[in-house]
DNA sequence: CTTACATCCGTACTTGAGTACGGAGTCAAG
DNA sequence: CTTGACTCCGTACTCAAGTACGGATGTAAG
């Protein structure tokens, strides 16, 4: 009922995720990661759960929210206490609206100036900045 | 013909865009902010311009860009030749365009939460993590 | 059984993005 | 014309997020 090796190791987590074993290993002791159990005396074992997890840590950092956002962000997934975990939904949508109102802005600010480059032959500028003007 | 100080100093611009003096300070040492001339001996003054560029610089920080990345977003704003813009451009856009669908997703998934939360009465978990596999 | 390679773990180093500090210069009010 | 607040500038410190190092242990192949 033992069976061969359950998963990958950390080696092979990493590699699957593109970050380093060390990164891996710092998220543990932040708490971001579960360790899982080292069936005896021995090295420890990662399933398909601790990868997506791993990349959806990657995904949100690239969104700009920083390592202790993201705990927040997996408190929910980890199940928490309704109210309490609705309560953190709604403050982190507020945070994520706002984030896709200003990306979009930066999307059609990209898009017209590429657009206009095509239309143009030589120097262009590209109302970036005014782009995201709060729009009152 | 020279009239009263034209602008706000560096102290008046900081606090207008909620920052420290220092950081903006640094901005202008990694060239993200010019340093105006100061008209002799005196005092640099900063306009409207700069405080728009400043909190363009926040902003695009938020939505996780690296200052590297931003000083890129803004040699578009202040006007590249034409074929090098428009290549920045169409790279920056399809980096947006991910983030864009990743912070769809996670909004998805919250507001999905929140309307469970208010739906059941007890312990509830957000497939937090599953909203941003790869959706093919 | 050895040997090569990976894991484990603690500690130390690095990088990006600021913050803080301190002395010298500026400027407006009293 | 002094005084208090602010600017200027360089240098040094901090904090988050990793990265690197190195010795001890595990483990699979020859």
């Amino acid at each position: 009922m033992k069976g061969q090796p359950k998963g990958a190791t950390i080696g092979g987590l990493a590699v699957a995720a593109g970050v380093n074993v060390e990164t891996v290993r710092f998220y543990q002791r932040k708490g971001l990661m579960r360790e899982p159990e080292r069936g005896y005396g021995s090295i420890r074992r990662y399933g398909e759960a601790d990868l997506a997890r791993l990349r959806f840590i990657r995904s949100a950092q690239r969104l700009g929210f920083s390592l202790d956002e993201i705990g927040e962000l997996l408190k929910l997934e980890d199940g928490t206490r309704c109210d309490e975990a609705r309560t953190l939904a709604e403050r982190k949508l507020v945070d994520v609206r706002q984030k896709l109102i200003d990306l979009q802005r930066i999307e059609l600010s990209l898009t017209q100036l590429i657009d206009h480059c095509v239309a143009s032959g030589g120097e262009v500028a590209c109302p970036m900045i005014a782009s995201l003007q709060e729009a009152t």
